[in-house]
DNA sequence: CCCTTCAATGTCAACGTTGACTTACTCGGT
DNA sequence: ACCGAGTAAGTCAACGTTGACATTGAAGGG
């Protein structure tokens, strides 16, 4: 008995994968020309209902996908997506501006690729490649790098960049920021008008732009009441939600502890709520950056709109493409201070 | 006195937006042809060390990015590029899984392009096609369309897809998820063995795959512990925050109010609690899914790791790559229970 | 009935890059 | 001096689509 070897046919018919359909075998079913096709998916109206029909129908038979790669490279490179360079896509923060650009981006056909630096600097320049190579038409950036130069030529050659949450370093880009000072300001205002006169800062990096200002504001209002500000109480050292719960229990463990205590963003917060949670002390608490559970545990924050900021951001760079060479526009977003409770705690009598 | 008129090069000499160098532009440069340009660009080495440095030269003066749409356009479409479709990148559980997507695919040199269907089913299908149009290399997709058959051409033609968190309906598709039963199940044990005989469940939608796996984990731990199971300890109707927290008051306010609770998602958790911050009853708690503040605040949770769900799914669909045509793989990761406190609470006497 | 106008369709080249091939040298061995 | 092998470089076409332009035929005006 012999054994038939598979036809031939048979190994043929069973791709492990066919190639896609293309414009032109869209045509070559439909009996039209390749051009013809493409007005048809393109939506031009210069062709017949009945062409269209068919070609409608042979693309339908064909699973045919018109290849946006090849149509953005004919028109001239530009494509219809936008990059965003963020550091952590796990903190709510940047995923709320995130679904804000993503959102604004979507309205207007557009859509957007992320990319994350894991918050390492010399990651930054390499991954905002990446995007510039893919001809993302802008570039929506959290800066990390203590130098962005590197863009201008990007900027020059037409690609519209926009910094959010932290201006750029040497680049003249727009940028969407929000009231660090005045925010952190007012929230010390609030706790020395509930009688604290030791309010301790603990915030994540001494490089930080948005750390800085909210220091800054921290200070100034202190000085403004005519209160001492004391570098015992300043911690810059709260990387991460670790961190601060170790500063703070150190601040709180000093030899003149502070009644209040002001955290310079949401995972500051979070560590210092941990922390808090171990001392008999009712430590007044205010922290910067709005969170899911903030109302129900009552505590005051200094809010603001993050989805908002990623609105606004898509909007800088939407209008910066059709005119590339104005002079930056800085928007400056509005902070308030929700009280919630954890603020409002007066002076702990004990901790005197 | 005449009034020169501006020369042409003044008004040459300041573009709007001149055009991106190609490698034809560095190839003028530099004096070779672009097919060198073309293999000093992508590393290859049949090139003399002095042309190569002539050519980076150039490439660098010229501030040259290579047209990597170009480039896949010639490689034959398949792009370095994966796209992820979810529902709402606010919630930081697909921030979570998105993370580690990005991060999984980055170590392969690959970008991830997000895309939100914002939960609504009739979105699904428009946003996939975007990314199956810009020749996404793989499709992960939380799915929430009733049905996903459509995709099954897409796998046809090679573009695998990989369902997270749900699997698809009429789709063979990989896919990850989580143990739920199992999970919401290990719950509800721990519940009756601190004493609990009435447990409610806060679920958001009756179509929703893991809020059933979820009921029926729980029902089913319910039965083989030998209690009641009751529809008015069911809600499935907490679609948000907002509903959950009022689904909450409403079971406690019932003829016979549960003593514990268990909620089967992250924004559930967050309705319940604060709906519990208004009773005087001590009711148990238990959250499916963990969250930021879940340890400070002592609350039990059916914990998970939606990174690595993310990881997982990343390389679920970069072996499909390799296959195919090979059966469908589904991964489920573990889920466990982690004691805090808040689902340890025994019946309160009060309620009974 | 011819000429214009316009709608429907087609032809061709080009977007920027690279694979397949070819060409021009150089070098070592005999 | 000659050949084969190897290295460095170049030529050309093609990836899938669309803009510019050409062609066809029918309708409408005089």
């Amino acid at each position: 008995m012999e054994i038939t070897p598979p036809r031939a046919t048979e190994l043929v018919d069973v791709p492990s994968a066919m190639a896609r359909p293309t414009l032109s075998d869209v045509a070559r079913l439909a009996g039209v020309s390749g051009k013809t096709v493409s007005r048809v998916i393109s939506g031009q109206h210069n062709v017949s209902v009945e062409t269209r029909e068919r070609v409608m129908a042979a693309a339908t038979r064909l699973r045919f996908r018109p290849n946006h790669l090849a149509r953005d490279l004919r028109r001239g490179g530009v494509t219809t997506t936008v990059g965003f360079v963020m550091g952590d896509l796990t903190n709510p923060f940047y995923s709320s501006v995130a679904a804000g650009i993503e959102r604004e981006m979507a309205r207007h056909g557009l859509t957007m690729v992320i990319a994350s630096t894991d918050d390492d600097p010399g990651h930054e320049a390499q991954v905002v490649a990446a995007m510039l190579e893919r001809r993302v038409r802008s570039l929506l950036i959290v800066p990390i790098a203590p130098d962005q130069s590197y863009l201008e030529g990007e900027r020059q050659l037409g690609t519209p960049v926009v910094c959010i949450d932290r201006p750029a370093h040497n680049l003249a880009a727009d940028s969407v920021l929000f009231a660090n000072r005045e925010g952190a300001a007012m929230a010390v205002r609030s706790l020395v008008e509930r009688g604290h006169r030791k309010i301790g800062f603990i915030g994540s990096s001494p490089t930080l732009y948005t750390h800085l200002e909210r220091l800054s504001g921290y200070r100034d209002a202190l000085i403004d009441a005519g209160l001492r500000v004391s570098r015992e109480w300043e911690r810059s050292d709260a990387h991460d939600t670790e961190s601060a719960s170790r500063a703070t229990h150190e601040l709180l463990a000093g030899e003149d502890p502070p009644t209040a205590i002001l955290a310079a963003n949401n995972r500051a917060s979070t560590g210092v709520l941990r922390a808090l949670r171990d001392t008999v002390r009712r430590i007044a608490f205010i922290g910067f950056d709005d969170f899911d559970l903030a109302d129900t545990l009552g505590i005051t924050v200094v809010a603001h709109d993050p989805a908002n900021m990623g609105t606004e951001a898509a909007r800088l760079a939407l209008t910066r493409e059709r005119d590339l060479s104005g002079a930056p526009t800085q928007v400056v977003l509005p902070t308030h201070l929700v009280h919630r409770g954890s603020g409002e705690l007066p002076p702990d009598q004990s901790a005197v």
